[in-house]
DNA sequence: CGCCTTTGACCCGCGC
DNA sequence: GCGCGGGTCAAAGGCG
């Protein structure tokens, strides 16, 4: 299931902090691709949040609640479940004002919850502890303060040790984050290019928590954590810090020497902190932009996705730096329409209608508003990748 | 050749 | 001060 996809879609599926305008714009398209979507979450699928924020923007979670399901599923970590408490904590259109005043409260809270909780809840715990916040608690939301470009500074610290400017590696929690849930299934892409640094194993998850940097540029200080909810296997949380130092990349990086043509080691439950190997599957991601990536990507994976929600716009709720007032904004989640790259939404499209729209073109029609680009690339992605072509248009926008 | 992932080691902030 | 846990580095190896 979750495990036949690749990581890097995931790391692809959010956009960074940066970007957080024209979202307005976008906001119609998602709506569109929401209404389009067998389901509904698709185009939510990359809802971020910042910080203090409402933690909670996943609709199905609500969904779930409102089923009792999640209920259900937090009643084993909820010494007090209260229903209605649970409901509202879970409420995607909850406020986070109650998650309850300073990030260090926070995660103090989450500390001791973790470890009244540690033995009953075993590899369930922190940082998602569902009891301070039911699925999605972020540990360590603070000072609001802007991420500083790290990684030179600690290349430099590294390279010349000591003495000098100590490295400026910044609590997470004093670092401003952008948080972002996706589903396994729901996965799309993003115009980044990520490169994994590391992997660690997370105290208290059953999953290890993968590191990204940019790559796209040199110096670029964004970085990308991503680790599974230990709640909901299908669920990824994106944490971007930092922001890119450079536009969106037209073309996305080679593929090469990466896992994302193939499935490599399968993210498992970890019951030891040293069950290195089990990380985020990784399948491919899809550009249809990119041949290379149409035609390496592998055709089964469930959620080998195009770019669908590119072009949506995610909502971010973001917490000013006062930590009280929330302001709702929408982030894009991805637009290329800047870039020479032409994202195809996953929408789903099936053999007839390519035939369709080859007799179009082929009568001399002009193209019955399918354009040129739009033609190359629809082609190339449904040649190459009929199959994760079918796979995306089930979930993808 | 360039870019990627993997992975053990190292560094450092934080709580006790 | 100590230990834990999280974040990062960098070498090794793979892939296109």
């Amino acid at each position: 299931m979750a495990e036949d996809w690749d990581l890097y879609a995931v790391v692809r599926s959010c956009t960074s902090v940066a970007n957080t305008t024209r979202a307005v714009e976008n906001n119609n398209n998602n709506e569109n691709c929401s209404s389009s979507f067998e389901d509904p979450l698709a185009c939510l699928a990359s809802l971020t949040f910042e910080e203090d924020d409402d933690p909670f923007p996943f609709p199905n979670l609500s969904q779930l609640a409102e089923t009792g399901h999640l209920q259900d599923s937090y009643k084993p970590f909820l010494p007090n479940a209260d229903p209605i408490a649970a409901a509202t904590a879970i409420d995607p259109c909850s406020s986070s004002s109650h998650h309850g005043g300073s990030s260090s409260q926070l995660h103090q809270h989450q500390r001791l919850q973790h470890q009244q909780e540690q033995p009953a809840a075993a590899g369930i715990g922190s940082p998602l502890t569902p009891t301070s916040a039911p699925l999605f608690t972020f540990a360590g939301f603070g000072n609001q303060q802007q991420v500083q470009p790290q990684s030179h500074q600690q290349q430099q610290t590294r390279a010349q040790p000591p003495v000098q400017t100590p490295r400026s590696r910044k609590r997470k929690n004093q670092q401003k984050r952008t948080v972002c849930h996706v589903t396994a299934d729901k996965l799309s892409s993003d115009p980044w290019a990520w490169r994994k640094y590391g992997q660690k194993p997370i105290k208290g998850s059953p999953y290890p928590r993968n590191y990204y940097r940019c790559s796209s540029s040199k110096g670029c200080s964004a970085r990308k954590q991503v680790e599974r909810s230990n709640l909901d296997s299908d669920i990824f949380i994106i944490t971007y810090t930092g922001e890119h130092t450079h536009p969106k990349p037209t073309h996305r990086n080679s593929l090469a020497g990466s896992t994302r043509n193939k499935l490599s080691t399968v993210q498992k439950p970890t019951t030891t902190k040293d069950s290195a190997a089990e990380t985020i599957p990784t399948t491919s991601t899809v550009s249809c932009s990119s041949p290379r990536s149409a035609t390496s990507l592998s055709p089964i994976s469930p959620t080998t996705t195009l770019s669908a929600p590119e072009d949506t716009a995610a909502a971010v709720h973001k917490t000013g730096d006062n930590g009280g007032e929330e302001e709702s904004v929408y982030m894009d989640v991805e637009s290329d329409e800047d870039d020479d790259d032409l994202l195809i939404p996953n929408v789903h499209v099936d053999e007839d209608l390519f035939k369709g729209l080859e007799e179009l073109v082929g009568s001399g029609s002009n193209g019955v508003g399918i354009g040129p680009t739009f033609g190359d690339n629809f082609s190339s992605w449904s040649t190459g990748n009929s199959a994760a072509a079918g796979a995306a248009a089930s979930g993808g926008c």
